[in-house]
DNA sequence: AATACGGGGAG
DNA sequence: CTCCCAGTATT
């Protein structure tokens, strides 16, 4: 064995593991609509892309509305992309939104309008990363990658690692634990991609995990361990006051108004977006404005007044 | 490896 | 009021 290959310490029974995920999948796995065999990839892919960093419950009526409104890459593709801001809504991160229509547009063109099924391809459209690809690899067609979300290092990291929380980053390690869990059947494996995460959602959460109703209760090493708290106290991200709420305001009111004369934008903004008592100064407004310019979220016309492209 | 990037609901 | 959510792109 060469000295480089990185070992990972085997599971006791992973056959019993993969069994205990499974049976509780089977049992507790919530009715969601992009996991219908029915689902076409377009809507996986669409619900993928919403889910990054946002909740399930939220996302739902957006993706219903979504599907009914643009039911196919190339539907997306030719919509305005002014429609497509207003419809991502307040899902957040609307440059998902940009990302996800320039997808549809790569599809369109470069894969005759079908979502691609290749890891490979499917991680070169705008806003798909590693999570995504693999994602819609495997749920959409089939293939089983080896899926790693945020769910998945939480259950592995306490199941296996015997930690309260996954390292700040998605390490090498990981990854490769992740792929040696990996059921060998194909339909096992994805199956076993849907349920690790829906553990994770639903039981082995960030927060206040319900291990009382945990499959893995009596296999799990952060149990066995004692359940010992979290070593560090992550950093709680900053919000009031920051470009990032200046930014969602100007939004906020571009979906309500449609274009803002530049003697309004601020004060729209600022009662649309719920500023309150965080006035921006004259350099934020010009910061956030000139960001979203600049990433494509909004334009200025010649008068000065913003609206989405 | 760090940082930027929304928004809301639960604890 | 803090924390967290089916991450990605950029520096």
């Amino acid at each position: 064995m060469p000295s480089h290959t990185p070992q990972t310490a085997p599971v006791a029974d992973p056959a019993g593991l993969h069994a205990a995920v499974l049976d509780w999948f089977a049992q507790h796995a919530r009715d969601l609509p992009w996991r219908d065999p029915d689902c076409p990839p377009w809507g996986v892919l669409v619900s993928e892309i919403m889910l990054q960093q946002t909740p399930v419950v939220r996302v739902l009526p957006r993706w219903r509305a979504w599907m009914e409104r643009w039911p196919t890459p190339a539907d997306l593709a030719a919509a305005p992309t002014a429609d497509v801001l207003t419809a991502w809504d307040r899902l957040g991160y609307p440059r998902r939104a940009l990302r996800l229509q320039e997808a549809a547009r790569a599809v369109v063109e470069r894969h005759g309008g079908g979502v691609p099924a290749d890891p490979v391809a499917l991680r070169a459209l705008p806003g798909v990363g590693e999570y995504t690809a693999a994602a819609v690899s495997s749920f959409a067609f089939g293939i089983p990658e080896t899926v790693v979300d945020t769910n998945v290092r939480r259950v592995f990291a306490r199941a296996v690692g015997g930690t309260a929380l996954p390292p700040k980053a998605l390490t090498r390690a990981e990854m490769r634990l992740a792929g040696a869990l990996m059921p060998a059947d194909p339909d096992d494996a994805n199956r076993w991609n849907a349920a690790v995460m829906e553990l994770g959602a639903l039981v082995c959460t960030a927060r206040s995990p319900a291990c009382e109703r945990c499959p893995l209760l009596e296999r799990c090493a952060w149990v066995a361990a004692g359940s010992p708290a979290p070593q560090i106290a992550p950093k709680g991200q900053a919000w009031a006051g920051t470009d990032r709420q200046v930014r969602g305001a100007v939004m906020a009111a571009l979906r309500a108004d449609g274009r803002l004369p530049p003697d309004a934008v601020r004060e729209r903004a600022a009662a649309v977006g719920r500023l309150g008592a965080h006035a921006p100064t004259d350099e934020q407004w010009e910061r956030c404005v000139a960001g979203l310019v600049r990433d494509g979220l909004a334009v200025a016309d010649d008068d000065g007044a913003l609206r989405f492209p």
